[in-house]
DNA sequence: CTGAAAGCGCTTACAG
DNA sequence: CTGAAAGCGCTTACAG
């Protein structure tokens, strides 16, 4: 920096002023330096500008999460959209369970004075969680399945309009005996997925009594566990909502193990688009949600509130959607 | 800092002292510094120490690998053995095969002056980008698939012991007619895992003709078109080794278009045990590598380094081993 | 619009 | 075994 000041002719101070996008420079001085900055290769050091800031430029995302595939998809769609700002992104898995979540989080954020979070649910629903940001002045993120947020702070998925899709697509396909089988509390995902579903039904004059409807866990036993119950009712289930796709590997686990056939016998419907639900045979019928696309939108918030902008309100609400692929048909006669 | 110094009744360098463990320090002044900055929840800055030293106290993930799942495995082990000691995880996604990856990648290093980096696969086999990291004086592990460095940078797994074991299960099955679908040219794994079915194989004679080898992309898509060439083969394979469990996945595709039952007809094996192993119907026999006890590994390494202890010579190779479940069986007569 | 001084929280020589 | 001085590379007041 001393360099670049002593070869444009100014002092230090106004080399960072043009870092800093600082309105009063000369435009002539400001090109003189960006030039020489260029030229040289110049690149801030972040400690040094940190230590001075009293905050870092790093961004934290803070998971506990079992679905890998997003964990990944969501950290590349999130670099995707620091990429060139200067900002790098640490990771920190955690566990929302152990007693000490909250001050081990709290400990993390002001160790590194991170600018900001990026918050993965489930932990983007607590609350304590951000109050505790807020109170530390670190910007945050949460992505979620629903509005819970101001839309500056918020990245969402429209789940349960996806899913109200899901139901109907079943309903038009002549299914009335319909099974379902819920997340696990302290998700809210579970909610919406099963509102926006039960909302869905309702508009074909279906209902879901409550032994057609069981709790899963978000895990492939789960929905083991779960389809057994379902289909051992009688009448049974002509089709199952599963609330996520590993849930429906389960079904399609336990649909095997009673040789019923997908779709003839039963028809499925998962929800995430993961990988997995290609790799099933027939291919999962699901609910696509734009992950790489929400981690973008994440990191621009965060951008946004790095450089006073305001919050783009129309980057916060992503649509979710039905893929129609081979595991519904027509309900059996 | 200071504030510690003063009440502690020495300078801030001798607080300095205890913080670096230098040996220079009187017992009695060093317990009763400590215990000052555990009452007071002291922990020192990172970014003004990483000024001071020239150094941060971050650690970069530096991948571009198709295996989701094995990214997080890695990441949560490698951030289990960061966990306490200060450091911190940054990921870097990056592209291979992008004109400016080593320059993108070096700038990285030298901007943040990270303490170390942790190389996925096949970026780690990538020689010009160690030399980088070399001469910029960087730490790094490799994480591969066969001995390719000093034991202090290297975490490996065994492959090639690995498929021989896989090879040896199938020949012991009674199978000879044996189809290989291989990794891409420019991961380490590709060569690792054919070798060492080659050699399994030979151990009990049986040879692998040219035609019954074709080369995949570690994709889906790629199993499902290797195993369509494959089993077109007169006589047909009795037995497909993927060098991956993505590609396996495209075997069974691939098989129940042709009507083939597994594994009545058609005996397969993968490479990874990923969740979709377990998925797929039947479950399917894989090799097994602990990705996340290597994840610490390369952790425990760069902190060995940070302490300027010994590198750790027995915890840099890592066994893989084959897992048999349902999609293995004796040879069709 | 621009600069000289002081400071962010730590560490490295250099003395004692 | 311990301390006073100078510095890491930047920024924030404060002047002009």
């Amino acid at each position: 920096m001393n360099d670049i000041a002593r070869l444009a002719g100014v002092s230090k101070k106004t080399v960072s002023r043009v870092l800093n996008n600082s309105p009063f420079v000369r435009e002539e001085t400001r090109v003189k330096v960006n030039e020489l900055m260029q030229e040289m290769g110049y690149t801030p050091d972040p400690q040094a500008r940190g230590l001075a800031f009293r905050r870092s430029f790093l961004i934290g995302m803070v998971f506990d999460n079992p679905n890998a595939q997003m964990v990944v998809t969501m950290q590349e769609g999130v670099l995707a959209g620091l990429k060139g700002s200067g900002f790098e992104l640490v990771v920190h898995a955690c566990d929302r369970n152990a007693p000490d979540f909250l001050p081990e989080v709290s400990a993390f954020v002001e160790r590194q004075k991170l600018f900001g979070v990026i918050l993965l649910p489930p932990i983007s629903e607590n609350n304590a969680l951000v109050e505790m940001l807020q109170e530390r002045g670190c910007h945050y993120v949460r992505m979620a399945s629903a509005v819970i947020d101001e839309p500056g702070n918020l990245v969402a998925s429209t789940d349960s309009l996806a899913t109200a899709e899901a139901a109907k697509h079943l309903a038009k396909l002549g299914h009335t005996r319909i099974g379902f089988i819920a997340g696990p509390p302290g998700f809210r995902s579970r909610a919406e997925r099963r509102l926006g579903f039960l909302a869905g039904l309702k508009e074909h004059g279906i209902d879901l009594p409550a032994r057609y409807s069981i709790d899963g866990a978000y895990t492939y036993e789960s929905g083991i566990a779960a389809a057994e119950k379902l289909l051992k009712l009688n009448p049974r289930p002509t089709a199952i909502f599963a609330s996520n796709d590993e849930m429906a590997a389960g079904v399609y686990h336990a649909a095997r193990q009673l040789g019923l056939s997908i779709p003839a016998d039963l028809s499925v419907v998962g929800f995430d688009d993961t990988p997995v639900s290609r790799r099933l045979w027939p291919p999962l019928t699901t609910v696509r949600w734009p992950i790489h696309d929400m981690g973008r939108a994440a990191a621009q918030h965060l951008l946004n509130a790095a450089s006073d902008q305001p919050a783009d309100d129309d980057n916060a609400v992503f649509p979710a959607f039905l893929v129609e692929r081979d595991s519904t048909a027509s309900a059996p006669k």
